[in-house]
RNA sequence: GCCGGGAUGGCGGAAUUGGUAGACGCAGUGGAUUCAAAAUCCACCGGUGGUGACACCAUGGGGGUUCAAGUCCCCCUCCCGGUACCA
């Protein structure tokens, strides 16, 4: 009998059509049913397919249709995060509307995702850029500012003075414009922002209840930022208001040599007011990108204001510097600085020949410091500091925080290194700011029934500025309250906003009356939500804010958005991220059309566990292939063995070897079911699933009894491998004999009998070194054990006549022998 | 700069709770099959020494804790992610 060899195109193409005949993914609620909400992080719809995408939804699927075959009632969707930057880049560099270039690239990218035959139900897809997604949001900007939540405040932005336009700090190469290479400029506008801060305690606190990885909590936490500390007031010399600063470390107040204010704060500006050098030093300042990367990497310069700030404590004079790395906006816009106790204020000291003043000794004397080589920047105990001397940190802090606040010159604080979240942009592809400012100069929400207000998508752009902001049919409106004519706000929402809610939107896509309906509070939480660990801080901390403000607003009933997150790795090539600029990208869809898709998902779930980065291996992929192959002839051996199976005999009527077999199967069974829903290490799974398979290659079959035990192997291996495999496995799964689709099949059970074992293997260490193994039975008690170690050859030979002090045992794995 | 992560054979990785370092796969070597090649199958496959049994060395570098360390602690190097307007 000839056998057809396996043929991954005709046979994927089958497959999916089977799929979409049957509807197979269609997610429908229903409360009788245990739900399984999982989602992969939507794709910026950038043109093709890259090798991340095909890891982030194998991964998203593999879990999903696992979650099905455990009988859940399961959710994938899938869209499109379609505003952007890089359309408006594109469009300049092709001269097409951003509409057309990302709803092309989310067509092509969709049968891109078609052929790799993941279990999405496409029923619920949703684009942002469409006026039926955005408007919901705009809706709820309305409410946030009628709120409060939303304000408008002066924010420093990266400016390029040739083409006259923001730039994204992406945008910011060397501290210049991407396009004009002009220098690039610090410049303050105004600005929309979210109270996310107002958040700032629940965001941390429900950290704790998030079945996350531990890094990405931690980050979000170090992000947030919560701090205890002190306001604290220093008069100004010849100024009425005095300058106040915010420290964490009281405990070294009276170590302060010097205060360092921003380069736009109102006593620099004042001071350079008729002193053309520092005037130009402040201009100095205003250079170069306004991200944290780029002002702390800053070599760190400064000049003194010459103006005095007080001592609260001591009354004496205290020089007042302006300085490079001190930013306005971000807190109040000046510091003070303490040489000896922080490391950055003492080599900005050592740079300038500022005092640095020791007020903190180490608790223990034997601890030695040397302030010539670096500051002392833990607690110790307080020196130099008059009355204070003597007292540990923890203890200066309190009284210090005392005394100022009874002088009324200093308060206690708690403070959040998280700002308010900046949410417009001077950029043309994005959702519009549902507001129009008034005739009297206020902003004010678009009412209701002037929702939505629609992007125009006939638009040419040319790099400088939005082109909204020249077309009268977009910006003239009327005043909503007077009906005078008024002007619309031309800035858009930065597109985390979009990407913030769309895991509830994709409860209710086609809900047309509300943000939301009852549907989102079946579904929500998303049990897993599988994306790029790059996403760890920004977006995750929106999405949780959001999440808590459409709670708030009564919209959902839970607290957080995504119960359990799985970060992934990136996919590297050479050692480097694949990336068009390095020329070392693979293109999933040529691999899809070589080998199939199977194998493109089997070895990107085989190369790594999904949380590490990737190595990308062609190779790789044809071992995949080949392993592939290797299963559907094993099947096809099998059904052509000439044997039937039947009935299989109870467990201890079967040979020692058929016991075997029996026995890996079933231990295959308990580890790929631990790897695939606890630990998510598909690669392990994989593993040992190719070692069962190699396992059964071994096995010969010489009765009804051997068919029958390959049988049962060869329907857990395709059982256990259909959720990463699908395709080939939905066929043989019907060759195997089986009625109804592997997709609703159930996953294999363990039985615990087939897996136990009458002896043991045990290893023997001397002083921790491996010298001998034993074959026990399992049963052997302590003493048994200890006999038999210690009359081993080898280990009577590292005794060396010597007594063993102590014998130490691990039941069932090992004894070591202690002399 | 700051926050988080990583480093194991020629390569990707395994070792799940401190208990056999190198599962599985790739590459390679030898053999079978073939007119030949591809494909497939079998065997070997960290280093050094030894005919061998086996011994010693070895998980980025240095130190420590422990009967026992890839795993825990301290210090260091390099690489990666984030750093609020890339998504």
């Amino acid at each position: 009998m000839t056998t057809a060899p396996y043929n991954p195109s005709e046979l994927e193409t089958e497959a999916q059509s089977f799929w979409q005949r049957h509807a197979s993914f269609r997610a429908q609620e229903d409360a009788t049913r245990e739900k399984f909400y999982c989602l992969s992080m939507f794709p910026y719809p950038s043109g093709r397919l890259h090798m991340g995408h095909v890891r982030n939804y194998t991964i998203g699927d593999v879990v999903s249709r696992y979650q099905r075959m455990l009988g859940k009632n399961v959710l994938q969707p899938m869209g499109w995060d379609a505003f952007g930057l890089p359309a408006e880049g594109a469009a300049l560099k092709h001269g097409l509307p951003p509409a057309q270039w990302t709803r092309e690239n989310i067509a092509y990218m969709r049968g891109q995702l078609k052929a790799l035959g993941l279990a999405y139900d496409w029923n619920r897809e949703l684009a942002t850029c469409e006026p039926s997604y955005y408007r919901w949001e705009q809706w709820f900007f309305t409410r946030l500012f009628e709120q409060g939540l939303a304000y408008k405040k002066l924010a420093v932005v990266n400016w390029d003075p040739v083409d006259q336009t923001v730039l994204a700090n992406e945008q910011v190469i060397d501290g210049k414009g991407w396009r004009s290479g002009a220098v690039v400029e610090r410049r303050e506008i105004p600005q929309w922002f979210l109270r996310i801060t107002d958040y700032a305690d629940e965001l941390l606190a429900e950290l704790d209840t998030l079945d996350w990885p531990e890094p990405v909590k931690i980050m979000q936490r170090n992000w947030i930022g919560r701090s205890e500390g002190l306001e604290v007031d220093f008069p100004i010399d010849g100024h009425d208001a005095a300058l106040r600063i915010y420290t964490t470390r009281p405990d070294t107040l009276l170590g302060v040599s010097y205060m360092a204010v921003a380069a736009e704060h109102p006593l620099a500006l004042a001071a350079a007011a008729g002193n053309p050098e520092l005037q130009a030093f402040l201009t100095e300042c205003q250079r170069g990108g306004v991200s944290e990367a780029a002002v702390e990497t800053l070599e760190k310069q400064g000049r003194p204001l010459g103006i005095n700030a007080r001592h609260p404590i001591t009354g004496e004079p205290v020089p007042v510097w302006v300085a490079n790395f001190v930013l306005m906006g971000y807190g109040t816009g000046a510091v003070m600085a303490v040489p000896a106790h922080d490391q950055r204020d003492y080599e900005f000291a050592r740079s300038f020949g500022l005092p640095i003043r020791q007020v903190i000794a180490p608790a223990a004397p034997e601890v030695s410091i040397d302030l010539e080589q670096a500051a002392f920047v833990t607690d110790g105990v307080l020196v130099n500091s008059g009355k204070y001397d003597g007292l540990s940190s923890a203890e200066a802090r309190a009284a210090i925080a005392a005394d100022l606040e009874a002088a009324g010159s200093g308060a206690r604080r708690t403070n959040y290194r998280l700002r308010d979240w900046l949410i417009s942009r001077q950029r043309y592809w994005g959702a519009p700011i549902p507001v129009i400012i008034g005739t009297d100069g206020q902003p004010k929400a678009v009412p209701e029934a002037g929702l939505p207000v629609v992007l125009p998508e006939d638009v040419t752009l040319d790099g400088a500025g939005s082109p909204l902001a020249r077309m009268p049919e977009f910006l003239a409106v009327s005043d909503p309250e007077s009906g005078a004519p008024a002007q619309r706000e031309t800035d858009t929402f930065d597109t985390f906003m979009e990407s913030s809610w769309y895991y509830a939107r994709f409860c209710c896509p086609d809900a047309d009356a509300a943000m939301l309906d009852e549907r989102a509070n079946y579904w929500l939480p998303v049990d897993l939500y599988i994306g790029g660990i790059e996403h760890a801080i920004l977006h995750l901390l929106y999405a949780r804010f959001f999440h808590k403000l459409m709670r708030d607003a009564g919209l959902v009933t839970s607290n957080e958005p995504f119960k359990r997150l799985l970060t992934q790795g990136m996919v590297l090539k050479d050692g480097a991220k694949m990336s068009k600029s390095l020329g070392n990208t693979v293109d999933p869809e040529a691999l899809i059309n070589e080998y199939g898709a199977d194998t493109v998902r089997l070895f990107i779930m085989f190369a790594a566990p999904p949380e590490q980065s990737l190595e990308w291996s062609d190779e790789g992929v044809k071992g995949a292939f080949r392993f592939l192959r290797r299963l559907w002839d094993r099947v096809q051996a099998h059904l052509a063995s000439g044997y039937s199976a039947g009935v299989r005999p109870p467990h201890d009527q079967l040979t020692d070897v058929q016991q075997q077999l029996r026995r890996q199967v079933h231990d295959t069974i308990a580890k790929v079911t631990d790897d695939i829903g606890r630990r998510y290490t598909f690669n392990t799974a994989i593993a040992a699933t190719m070692e069962l398979l190699n396992a059964v290659s071994r096995f010969e079959v010489a009765s009804a009894t051997d068919q029958t035990l390959v049988q049962e192997a060869l329907d857990s291996i395709v059982l256990m491998l259909s959720p990463m495999v699908p395709h080939i496995c939905h066929h043989l799964w019907f060759q195997l004999g089986h009625a109804d689709a592997v997709i609703d099949a159930d996953w294999p059970q363990v039985d615990e009998g087939a897996r136990t074992l009458d002896t043991m293997e045990l290893v023997v260490q001397v002083n921790g070194k491996l010298r001998a193994r034993l074959r026990l039975p399992a049963d052997s008690s302590r003493a048994a054990v200890e006999a038999e170690a210690l009359a081993d050859r080898n280990v009577q030979r590292f005794l060396d006549g010597g007594q063993p002090r102590k014998v130490i045992y691990v039941p069932g794995k090992l004894v070591n022998v202690v002399v």
